[in-house]
DNA sequence: TGCCGTCTCGCCATTTTTGGGGAGTTGGAA
DNA sequence: TTCCAACTCCCCAAAAATGGCGAGACGGCA
């Protein structure tokens, strides 16, 4: 069992192409007999990618609803680090039992779970596996295999991000210490005048920080440059 | 030895205390054989946890030193997603190889090999194995084993994220549609007019949203309801 | 020695943001 | 039905941020 696993993740290893990500996770739902295997990046803004055995029409009718807002894995998953099974989500709301019903009609099983997945600049993405059968089984099936799951889940982002140009940080300037400082504490919620006094510098010598900081993150204004220097990893909240 | 590791694992599931993760650390250790291992939450702010077998005065000097925003592994393990070798990290600086020289001088290894791991709420944490010996023997060590140091790495930080009350009940109340939008266009550098232009609403209501993302992020002003909408992951750049 | 980057300071005017009020609609939940 | 959360709009005045000008000191690097 587990060397056919290192099979397919050393498959998944040589990759060069999104198309071999498809196949390697149809060779994992064939391997571990589970109806379907999905991964996907979540996103608010336009890039997206995924790859798994949903039938096309329901990907389509998912970002068509855009029930991304309405999917509980979604949103459950956003705000835990392990892996959930789909239950244990919370359906009570009547959009997300409508999600659901209109889901299962459209192939997606009775059955599921799912591994959130976080990278740098707050890339998040999900593996899930949906299955038909009891809870019983499922959860003899999740328990048996979680730490696998687990796995798989993270050398496929792995991989994704791998192939994917756009999604590494392009490098900038590096920021002078006192530049990180005023980041820092703007991050915080410091206020201009605050920043100064805690560094003990004129506000005046604070903003020309700013304003070089801002020029070398290339950002048009100072919530800007925070953002961006909090989305590099330049500072830390 | 997988059912050694499994072992170590499952002691680490039932772990109750913070001092069972440092006696799993320490097993994991002697387990590989490796000089050091740490696991530890990166965060600028007071927040702070971590363990392993560094000896405590190169923890202290490293807290003291302020070296969070020298170490290469910290800035480099911020930017992506995988498990990196310390030796493929920017050393260039002269900051950094100040660095390195006292660290060695500390007792950490010349090489090392650190896994960083991310949870929601912006969450970041590192787990790092360090060692003295050969660059092919590290290389081959690291191959071996990498795989499991993963999950360890993982494991960890899903029992101390589990053992910390102060991590997990930050649920603030999440945002509306309308609010995410006015933050993410935010972030990206517009200035509120644009945001209202692009939202097609009246300068007006723009602030009430951003007033009421502010309220629901314990912001203080629009820039740090951004960066804590960034940092919790509730908007993305 | 000269150049460059970092750190430090000041003033003025303009633009932008924020804080304080109040008010109406809609659609879903209790 | 009643209530609440979300969405939408307006005015005024104060506070904060930005743009543009200039200037000196220090230390590293070529």
């Amino acid at each position: 069992m587990t060397q056919r696993l290192d099979t397919i993740l050393h498959g998944l290893e040589q990759a060069d192409q999104h198309d071999a990500l498809q196949r390697a996770i149809e060779a994992l739902c064939a391997f571990y007999g589970v109806d379907h295997m999905v991964y996907h990046w979540v996103s608010s803004s336009g890039e997206q990618y995924g790859c798994g055995t949903y039938e096309d029409v329901w990907v389509e009718r998912y970002i068509e609803k855009k029930y991304l807002r309405v999917d509980p894995v979604i949103s459950g998953c956003y705000q835990r680090f392990h892996p959930v099974d789909w239950k244990r989500l919370d359906w009570s709301s009547k959009a997300a039992r409508a999600f659901q019903k209109d889901a299962i009609e459209h192939g997606v099983g009775n059955q599921g779970f799912s591994i959130p997945i976080r990278g740098p600049n707050g890339q998040f993405a999900l593996f899930s596996l949906s299955h038909n059968c009891t809870d019983d089984e499922w959860d003899a099936f999740t328990e048996t295999n979680r730490r696998d799951l687990i796995l798989v889940a993270h050398y496929f982002n792995k991989k994704a991000l791998d192939l994917e140009p756009g999604r590494s940080p392009e490098p900038s300037q590096p920021l002078s210490p006192r530049e990180i400082d005023a980041m820092t504490l703007l991050a915080v919620g410091y206020s201009r005048a605050q920043v100064a006094e805690t560094l003990t510098i004129s506000e005046h010598t604070l903003r020309v920080y700013i304003e070089s900081a801002r020029f070398k993150l290339g950002a048009l204004n100072t919530t800007h440059a925070v953002a961006r220097a909090l989305a590099r990893g330049i500072i830390v909240v």
